[in-house]
RNA sequence: GGCGAUAUCGUCUAAAGGUUAGGACGGAGCCCUCUCAAGGCUCAAAUCCGGGUUCGAGUCCCGGUAUCGCUACCA
């Protein structure tokens, strides 16, 4: 029995066992990006709700464009995110030996043909033909190695000819499919054309590989972006001729940049990780991103992780492409910073102080009731967490001559570095922490200094700053 | 060029043929307030166009248009 053999019993085996398992398969040939991103939150939040398996996929197939080293990144970016994988990473690069195994067999059964062709470079998308009328001309030629006989074929490796491995597509019937969010699909099979699986290196094409895998690793739920969707015919037709049962297909809408193209580096923040830098919260992203092509049917927004999970099924997915809004994920994050329980916003804030430099190791220990109040008093104000490093510095920090562009008169009110030291002090004398209490005793304090209170939170506003000095 | 998909406020979306087409972000305004936020209230803002089917269409059908995708030995 052959390693492709064994797949094939495996899959079916898996297919017993009635909980579903999906699958994020990246490549590596760039960072995690917001549409990948979605995809993985989409198969995780689909398989917690199932009770099903999420599995990591390694796609490292393509030598040229193939980065070993963001991998890691793509790793942690998931898990900042909070997807989590039950199984893998699995990478195809490990498992080559099954890939061409699989090809074997169709080659085999004829399902498949060696090409000898030259491989040609791929020239971009609008590499329309020229024809002598006005290009009217079929872009590719059909390949001519289907039609060698088994002899010429035979010479043709004898002689040590180079040569990738296509598919036999069919030249006439129909191939059709169900997707889960696109309905019931159905493509002529004279429009599939005869594309390679294995390439002359030997290793394998997305289609073969993804097809393999997701047959051995006992995928039942395909749920990936929609530009798979025009594949899919051609992957169905390999599910077929390899003896594997399809799975369900659910094609999910690309997000788009705000000039209603694909979302690339061009739109500026593309990468998971620049969020997380930027200081969003992994919870109001994944809130964003869940309702970015998919609603739970009601009016809804503010769903924390467990409502997501509990409310998601494939039905509610779009099928229209969207765009990515900035705003909404800023009013999403806002939102979570305040509405978070104040003891899962502490640790954020820790680690955003500490980036700062402004974190002091006796608000984890004796000033910790002083820390969570504080924390808890400033938050309706902030919209990222860099916001406590920035203008709610004066609370962290006796620090008071920083940021250049946060200079204004007010910090040069000689009166300000006392005020601005008796303030924690005042705060602390506070018996009620709520906001009220914390305004009179702002007040009160501003006072006494003839100086209006609100400066004292707005600390780096310097328009209002300047203007109020009394 | 070929094949396919999609089409509701600027954006994300709701409306299992029957609603004054709803909500949210963003925008405008008001309230609260010694500031800035948050919060509350109000306003402006959409069914791509044209034909059908139906008593009745955002919803079903056909055409057009636009957008996106695929058309690579990329994924």
């Amino acid at each position: 029995m052959d390693v492709f053999q064994q797949a094939v019993i495996r899959s079916v085996f898996m297919a017993l066992d009635s909980k579903p398992r999906v699958r994020f398969a990246p490549s590596p040939t760039g960072y995690l990006h917001v549409g990948g991103a979605r995809t993985a939150l989409f198969n995780w939040l689909f398989a917690r709700h199932e009770g099903g398996t999420f599995i990591l996929r390694i796609e490292d197939t393509d030598v040229e464009r193939n980065r070993p080293e963001l991998v890691e990144g793509i790793l942690q970016g998931l898990r900042w995110l909070g997807v989590e994988w039950d199984e893998g990473p699995y990478f195809q690069s490990q498992r080559l030996e099954s890939y061409r195994a699989a090809a074997e067999k169709l080659l085999k059964d004829g399902a498949a043909y060696p090409c000898f062709c030259q491989a040609v470079q791929y020239a971009g998308a609008d590499a329309a033909p020229e024809g002598e009328e006005g290009g009217k001309i079929a872009r590719s030629a059909p390949c001519p190695c289907r039609d060698l006989t088994s002899t010429q074929r035979e010479q043709k490796i004898r002689d040590g000819a180079p040569y990738a491995i296509r598919f036999a597509s069919p030249r006439e019937g129909v191939t059709q499919f169900e997707d889960a969010v696109f309905g019931p699909r159905e493509v002529q099979n004279a429009e599939i054309e005869d594309f390679v699986i294995l390439r002359s290196s030997g290793l394998p094409t997305y289609q073969l590989g993804a097809v393999v895998d997701d047959m051995a690793m006992g995928i039942t739920h395909v749920i990936r972006g929609a530009d798979h969707l025009s594949n899919t015919p051609k992957q169905v037709l390999l599910y077929r001729a390899l003896d594997g049962a399809l799975p369900i297909f659910a094609h999910v809408p690309l997000i788009l940049g705000p000039d209603r193209t694909r979302l690339s580096k061009r739109h500026g923040a593309t990468s998971v990780s620049l969020y997380a830098d930027e200081g969003f919260l992994p919870e109001a992203f994944r809130n964003f991103l869940a309702l970015l092509g998919w609603s739970p049917g009601s009016d809804e927004e503010f769903l924390l992780t467990s409502e997501l999970i509990s409310r998601f099924a494939l039905s509610g997915v779009s099928r229209t492409n969207g765009v990515f809004d900035r705003a909404k994920l800023e009013w999403f994050n806002s939102q979570y910073l305040q509405r978070l329980p104040v003891g899962e916003l502490l640790p954020y804030v820790k680690s955003e102080l500490q980036r700062s430099g402004l974190w002091r190791d006796s608000w984890d220990s004796s000033e910790r009731e002083w820390f969570a109040h504080t924390v808890d008093l400033l938050r309706p104000r902030t919209r990222l967490l860099p916001d406590f490093s920035h203008w709610a510095r004066a609370f962290f920090s006796d620090d008071f001559d920083y940021d250049p562009e946060a200079r204004g008169k007010f910090w040069k009110d000689p009166k300000v570095p006392d005020l601005l030291a008796k303030l924690a002090d005042a705060l602390d004398a506070l018996a009620d922490w709520n906001h009220d209490a914390c305004d009179h005793a702002l007040r009160a304090l501003a006072e006494s200094a003839g100086v209006k209170a609100g400066l004292l939170i707005n600390a780096t506003r310097v328009a209002i700053v300047g203007r109020a000095v009394a």
